[in-house]
DNA sequence: GCCAACGTTGGC
DNA sequence: GCCAACGTTGGC
């Protein structure tokens, strides 16, 4: 199985790149999504050294902070469970587990974001589907062309 | 803060 | 199963 390509979103308010890089092995379950189209790709097509862009939404400014790796693939989100998580569903249980979540690990942060509005005017990027309007999907797929333009532009933004 | 886009809910 | 109402996301 070939690796695959994707795109996180996350708002830094609730979690940021820089939080990640400080937890332990700076590895951290990926919890709290609640939509259906993305809970399939975390349960089903997301896999163990899949490659990630950590991109911060609402954020100043918006864009790809880091890669990340994939180190676990997808299990029962159990903080669906807790009522006074962030995100609970009553409606989940040990026996019905209704959203998943993966495990990622930090490869590179960033020293500069690449900006949306950088994306959205690099040759090559026209159909990446975070620069669609309305694409609200909290977890994309990122095609390997699209993968490899946004590397030639990391390149000189990844420190360690 | 506005609002377009889109997902979900629920009455029928 | 349709679809209006409502809620959320997220760029600007």
């Amino acid at each position: 199985m070939p690796k695959k390509y994707w795109l996180f979103k996350s708002e830094p308010s609730s979690f940021s790149i820089d939080d990640l890089q400080k937890m332990p092995q700076q590895t951290e379950h990926w919890d709290g999504v609640r939509n259906y189209q993305a809970r399939n790709l975390l349960r089903d097509e997301i896999k163990n050294g899949d490659e990630l862009f950590f991109h911060h939404s609402s954020a100043k400014p918006t864009g790809i902070v880091g890669i990340c790796e994939i180190v676990k693939s997808g299990y029962p989100d159990f903080t669906a469970m807790d009522p006074n998580s962030d995100h609970p569903d009553p409606k989940m249980s040990e026996d019905n587990p209704i959203w998943f979540m993966v495990d990622v690990r930090l490869k590179h942060k960033f020293s500069d974001t690449i900006s949306l509005q950088t994306l959205k005017v690099t040759p090559g990027l026209e159909d990446m589907m975070v620069n669609r309007r309305g694409a609200r999907l909290s977890i994309q797929p990122v095609k390997p062309e699209e993968w490899n333009i946004v590397m030639k532009l990391a390149r000189s933004l990844i420190l360690k």
